[in-house]
DNA sequence: GTCCACATGTAACTGGTTACATGATTGG
DNA sequence: CCAATCATGTAACCAGTTACATGTGGAC
C-alpha cells in the first residue's frame, strides 16, 4: 500500500500530470520508490475514484492530451494517517546475496563479473546521490523540511557506500581464494 | 525468478520436505529471502513438473504424509547457469524513508514512536547475526564454502549496523528540531 | 473418541511487470 | 504530410500474500 502513499507526496509537492509524475520517479522519489508509467496511471484513477485527489481544469480530457491532478483535503489526510502508522519493516530480499549463497554449493564460475558491475553500478549511484547532497543540501542551516530530505538522502547515500565497500570486500575474498589461501 | 532457485540451493544444502524447506527459510535463507509455506509448496511443484527436483522414495505421499525432494542433474545445472548470468541490481524499495519524505510535507506527528521501535528491531536483529557469526564463523581458517558463507552473513549485519545508525541519527534529528534548534 | 499439532495443499486477491494500443502535437 | 515524440491508457501475466481446506498421527 506504498504507491498511492508515494504519489500523493508527489502531488502536494506539485501538482502534475502522469507524465511528469513519472518523469519526477525516474528522478527524486523513485530512489526509493520506483515505478512504470502504467503503475502510475491506474493509481491516478483509483485515488480520483476514492475522493483523495482531482484533475485540474482543462476539461478536454481526450487521450494525447494532459491531465493534472493535485491533492484534496481528504487526500492529505489519508497520506498523514499512513505516515504516522506503525509498519512492519519487511524482510529483505537480495538476489546476490542469494546467488553467493548458492555459488557456494554449484561452484563461482561466473559470478565475478557480474560483482564486478555491480560495483561500477553503486558507484555510480553514488556518485549521484553526493552530487544531489553538494548541489542540494549546502551545509549552512536550512528548514525542517530540508533537514527530513536531507536525512532520506543520506540514508541512499550511505546504503551505496555500504554495498561498494561489501563487493569491494567480496571481489578481495575471491582473488583471495583463487590464489589458494 | 529467484524463489526456485533459492529453494535448488537450499535443497542442495540437503534434501527436505516442504514443511522443513519452510522451517529453515525462517531461519539462514529467509534472512534475505523469504517463503511461505504456500509460496514453497507451490513451487516445488512446478520444479517437479520442469524435472529439476524429484520425490524421495515413500511413496506413499498422501496429504499428511511427508514428502522429500532432492535436486536432479538438470536441476543443479539450472543453478550454476542462475548464479554465473548477469543481473540488474532491483532498485531499493524502502517504507521508511518514503514516509520520511511525506513527513516533510504533512507533518511528523506520530512517525518517532515507529522511527524507535525499527531502531530496536535492527538492533535485535543485529545481535541476532552476530551470534550466528560467533557461533558459526571462528576466526579460524576456514573451508572456501564458509567464507561465502560468511561474506553473506557479514551483509547481513552491515545492513542491520546501517540501520541501527542511520535510525539512531534521524531520532537525534527529530530531537533537535523539537528543541526549535 | 476427541482435540491438537503436523503436513500438504487450494483459491482468491494484490501489486508489479511487460507488451501493446491509440490519439495529439511538433519538426522537417 | 510524414515521422517522431508526447501523453494516456488496456490487457495479460507473474510473484507474493492472505485465508481457508483437508488429511494424519499422537496425547489425553
Amino acid at each position: 500500500m506504498s504507491l498511492p502513499h508515494a504519489i500523493l507526496t508527489a502531488l502536494l509537492e506539485k501538482p502534475s500530470s502522469g507524465l511528469e509524475l513519472t518523469r519526477r520517479f525516474d528522478k527524486s522519489i523513485g530512489y526509493f520508490w520506483s515505478a512504470t508509467h502504467q503503475q502510475i496511471y491506474r493509481e491516478l484513477g483509483k485515488l480520483e475514484a476514492e475522493g483523495y485527489i482531482r484533475a485540474l481544469p482543462p476539461e478536454l480530457h481526450a487521450r494525447g492530451q494532459k491531465k493534472s491532478y493535485e491533492v484534496l483535503p481528504a487526500g492529505r489526510a489519508e497520506l498523514a494517517r499512513w505516515t504516522a502508522a506503525a509498519q512492519e519493516p519487511k524482510p529483505m530480499r537480495d538476489t546476490m546475496l542469494l546467488r553467493l549463497r548458492a555459488a557456494a554449493v554449484v561452484g563461482t564460475e561466473g559470478i565475478q563479473a557480474d560483482l564486478r558491475r555491480h560495483l561500477d553500478l553503486h558507484r555510480g549511484q553514488l556518485a549521484e546521490y553526493e552530487q544531489i547532497q553538494a548541489r542540494d543540501f549546502p551545509p549552512e542551516r536550512s528548514t525542517p523540511e530540508d533537514r527530513l530530505r536531507h536525512l532520506v538522502l543520506r540514508a541512499g547515500i550511505d546504503l551505496e557506500t555500504f554495498w561498494t565497500q561489501w563487493l569491494t570486500h567480496a571481489l578481495a575474498e575471491f582473488e583471495s581464494m583463487e590464489k589458494g589461501d
